[in-house]
DNA sequence: CGCCTGCCCTGATCTAGATCAATGCGGCGC
DNA sequence: GCGCCGCATTGATCTAGATCAGGGCAGGCG
């Protein structure tokens, strides 16, 4: 699928590897696992490498698998008929992501999956988990908890799409994002770039910019390159 | 809960009332039981009555119950801190709500819920159901399609409000209800107050008379009291 | 009957945020 | 070194949709 073959490398060597092996093994989508289930079902894992701005899979594209996330970054997107696109989601290492889409009757992908950057990831055949999961119902408990949780999400991203403003949107990415915090004051960092942001927050990346000079000027924060100092939060949160 | 306890009324004596405890026992979050195992959650399951206006839970509240909508309207929304509401869905009868909670560990409810119209519901303890799955992966499976199915309406919603504009919202919306389509042309009934309709559009009922006014005046469509008649779903489509 | 109340329409105005356009500027290949 | 490219900023303008305000009209009820 989309050129991938090329990049597919047999799994069981990864068995060899210790510390990547651990790491699948301890995602909780796998970790109540059996022993002898899961050597199974890592014959069917393949891993691939993609470089930044490669896509994984397309909108609409046929889902047979799902994927955890190794090392990179991979966004999750819509494109719109017009190719104005809306970032959804942005994944981190040691996450799985279209899992959800494992018990849909229709095995289509909902949106976009593109490289930020240099990833590796690994893919799980659908079919592979979900005859596993048959006997497993405390597998499954977890997969559903899982899914709730992304339904929660999303409906709190509508939340913030229809009664919240750009401003208050922002102010929650901030406060989400904070590495390091004191009583009123905090550290930010902009992991992403701004763009990326952006699409991720539905606004241009000139209001995100307009949006931070407006707050530095208020003096509510100071913004060097990739770090945001928040000097108060007391006066960021009313619109958290 | 919210001055419910007056209203339940033990449900063991549905079960005499051949009609109303088939409709439950047809929906697919338990049809996939076996009767004796039923039984047993019947037990547990109150029906509650509300009057149009009252709130079943608000945002916020301890979720240890979901709900199968017997008869009547529920409308799920979100309140902002100022007051502003925005409808998530309108639930009809024989459809459940509040399910997807049963399996967050934060069991509290990410909406709000209030009767449309007069409405009959059966109260499911999260509890009893959770327990009943425990060793029932089949169930499992339809409950992890049917979360999927929503998160999967969730993320349209989030296309729809960010990569598309109120038009193309009503339109999506207005071939969504259509009742009766023959060929270019179509009937669409609108079963629900226009200003419940705009909240579920994320417009204002204003924005939504001037819209309907202007495809009115465009010849698209005709508008008489609840019902349109869309002369041209061919024109209507371009903002599907 | 007249009065109210809830729902809907319509026009005038306002505004958040998009769009368009120009500039800056750090990294990178040559 | 220079030129180029991708990203960010900034200002000027535009616009979808909200908000505000006025009115119509059907149904319920004294």
């Amino acid at each position: 699928m989309i050129g991938a073959t090329d990049k597919v490398l047999d799994f069981p060597c990864m068995e060899k590897d210790a510390a990547q092996y651990e790491t699948i093994r301890g995602h909780y989508l796998f970790s109540g696992l059996d022993e002898a289930v899961f050597e199974t079902l890592a014959g069917n894992i393949g891993v691939e490498t993609y470089e930044k701005g490669e896509v994984l899979f397309h909108r609409g594209d046929l889902a047979n698998d799902f994927f955890y996330l190794e090392s990179g970054h991979i966004e999750l997107s819509l494109i719109s008929p017009d190719g104005q696109k809306k970032t959804v989601e942005v994944i981190g290492h040691g996450r799985t992501f279209a899992e959800a889409i494992v018990f849909m009757r229709t095995g289509k992908f909902p949106v976009t999956a593109e490289a930020l950057t240099d990833s590796v990831v690994y893919r799980i055949p659908n079919e592979s988990y979900r005859a596993l999961l048959q006997d497993n119902c405390d597998a499954c408990m977890r997969l559903l908890s899982d899914v709730c949780r992304h339904l929660h999400q999303r409906v709190q991203e509508i939340e913030r799409l229809t009664i919240q403003n750009a401003r208050s949107r922002l102010a929650s990415y901030l406060i989400d994002h904070i590495v390091e915090a004191d009583d009123d004051e905090a550290t930010v960092r902009l992991d992403l770039p701004k763009h990326v942001i952006a699409s991720r927050l539905s606004i241009t990346p000139e209001t995100l910019s307009r949006l931070l000079r407006a707050m530095s000027d208020d003096g509510i924060l100071t913004v060097d390159d990739r770090l945001v100092f928040v000097h108060s939060l007391a006066r960021l949160r009313p619109y958290d």
